[in-house]
DNA sequence: CTGAAAGCGCTAACAC
DNA sequence: GTGTTAGCGCTTTCAG
């Protein structure tokens, strides 16, 4: 059987570590137990010195390295998190997977990402790691499939959200209800009755709180709603562009648009000077995130700490490993005035 | 024993999965015996109709779920590879991940994201996963380590790299050298004389290959060299602006800048903008990546296929593990001429 | 301080 | 078609 399996790995796999030896061999050179050699490759203590070095020098002479999938089978937990995100070119999540990343390396905890493209069976993907012991926990940046999907994973491991959400997950979020109210009321004392909205998507907590806020503001005071003036799809420097055309397009148009990323807003502004289409005058313009580019084109925009998000949501998983499975944390926003309204 | 290690289990993680069965419940509870049941979750032939009707019944009644760990440990491969890169928050890696991510996601295979900030230590770390198996593969999108330190990992397996390498790795690259001659000599072309340099770092493959261009094009043909138009430590909006500054302090300052990033470039113009420096006219300025950032401000800039060498190289992993370990692909540029040379 | 041995849960060779 | 069983390589309990 030995040799079969020898051979058989020697023909498929030029890959298959043949001068890797095993902590079983390692200990055998050493002449110490298999415990032992354990022992001194966990660190752990009550080894003596001797045969501390007897082990390393054996691990050398072998080239030993351990093979961590055993470990984890052994331990029942792989040191990883997953991370489950719609799209990996967005600078948001960018930013937003640096702050995570930072926190990750120094705990040794690896990081598996999972670019779902907002596709319900990639993300149910990401859970069946979970649940199949791939990954210790999951932190979902953003999400496509219904709570209750998520929920069913719950018992499977910790899960972080990034949305304000009632209670069962731990969670990191913004007040996106309370900025979007806050900036339309910034916009509405500029003057401005009648805004348009530029929002990623109609569902996802998020959206749904900011589509709220939009509502309630507007009836609040009055202002002019109109189902055209919501942009949805909105995500990159060209949904801009697009944005813009249209609205170029409408006959009733908005004197102000409030859009959900920063990029969009770069796309509206630049289509809108060579249409020669005057900011804020013509139409005045407002983002989230105030990411670097809000700065170069001096677009107003509310500040949304991406980076922090992604290092409280790392944190959190730890957190929740250690048992603390349900603190939610709020992170505060606050308007950078610039140019554009 | 059991008893110990199931309450210690208990009383240490909530998340036990007590109430997961493995393989070995299933087969017993389809009265099959556990080879049978194996068969059937991996949908291998030779199974009859109502046995595998059973398994399928059992585990579900018992919320069986494959532990995946068994499965790497047993099969000596994790289907996952490792992506080795520097920053996370640069458009640039986001959108190549992006591109990988998607190729990824067809093949079932799982990515294992490494940000090593260019720490020698971070990036060692990840060749260890390749060695410990945790990995089937690494790609290394960006290094720092020399090249012998990523060799010494090659029999541990696959490595793709993304730089024009001469032997012993696949490789998908970018002509750097002869994209900057072009660059050069269309700067050159333009009247410019003295032409600076915004660039990441003066080690890596990929700099030191655009750097020689530089003093090559410089040389042939005759233009001034001057140490101090060579900036490093640009990657982002900032960097550019730094660079801004830096050149109006500048007592000889070039008339044109090439810089290896659209970000940089991007930080350059708006600087010059509010300095009321004249772009073009007082300073050319050109770029690398073709990002649609440079677009939007209107730089000239050198196109290059990021997403596809995602793509490619996640390509040629697969490639790599199939035994064509030493496929070289290289990707074409050109230039998009705009309004800033 | 040390070691024997029983797991962890799945795969696959081999025998029937 | 199906079952038995020996791995995969490490951890950890328990008994010295």
């Amino acid at each position: 059987m030995y040799e079969t399996r020898f051979i058989a790995r020697l023909l498929l796999n030029k890959y298959s570590g043949d001068d890797m030896g095993n902590i079983r061999e390692v200990a055998k050179l050493a002449g110490v137990s298999v415990t032992t050699a354990s022992r001194v490759f966990n660190g752990h203590p009550y080894v003596s010195e001797e045969k501390v070095k007897a082990v390393m020098e054996a691990a050398e002479k072998l080239n030993y390295t351990k093979n961590i999938n055993a470990v984890h089978l052994s331990k029942g937990r792989t040191n990883s998190v997953g991370i489950v995100l719609p799209f990996l070119h967005l600078p948001y999540y960018g930013e937003w997977l640096h702050g995570l990343a930072e926190e990750a390396i120094k705990e040794g905890i690896s990081l598996q990402v999972f670019q779902t493209n907002y596709q319900k069976k990639a993300e149910i993907d990401a859970l069946q790691s979970l649940k199949s012991r791939q990954v210790d926990g999951l932190i979902i940046v953003s999400r496509i499939n219904e709570i209750e999907v998520i929920s069913a994973f719950r018992e499977d491991g910790p899960i972080v959200l990034c949305e304000k959400i009632e209670q069962g997950f731990p969670s990191v979020y913004i007040d996106h209800y309370q900025a979007f109210q806050t900036a339309l009321e910034t916009l509405r004392e500029k003057g401005h009755q009648s805004i348009g909205l530029c929002i990623h998507r109609k569902t996802g907590t998020n959206s749904i709180e900011r589509i709220q806020a939009y509502r309630d503001s507007l009836k609040k005071f009055k202002m002019d709603l109109n189902e055209e003036w919501i942009f949805t799809g909105c995500y990159t420097i060209n949904d801009g562009i697009r944005v813009m055309n249209e609205w170029e397009k409408l006959k009733n148009r908005p004197t102000a648009l409030l859009a959900t990323s920063d990029q969009v807003a770069a796309g509206i502004v630049s289509e809108a000077k060579k249409a020669a289409i005057d900011i804020p005058g013509d139409l005045a313009v407002m983002s989230c995130d105030n990411h670097p580019i809000s700065e170069l084109l001096d677009i107003t925009s509310i500040h949304i700490p991406v980076k922090e998000m992604g290092r409280r949501a790392f944190k959190l998983f730890i957190r929740s490993l250690d048992g603390e499975d349900n603190v939610r944390e709020k992170l505060e926003t606050n308007i950078f005035m610039r140019s554009t309204i």
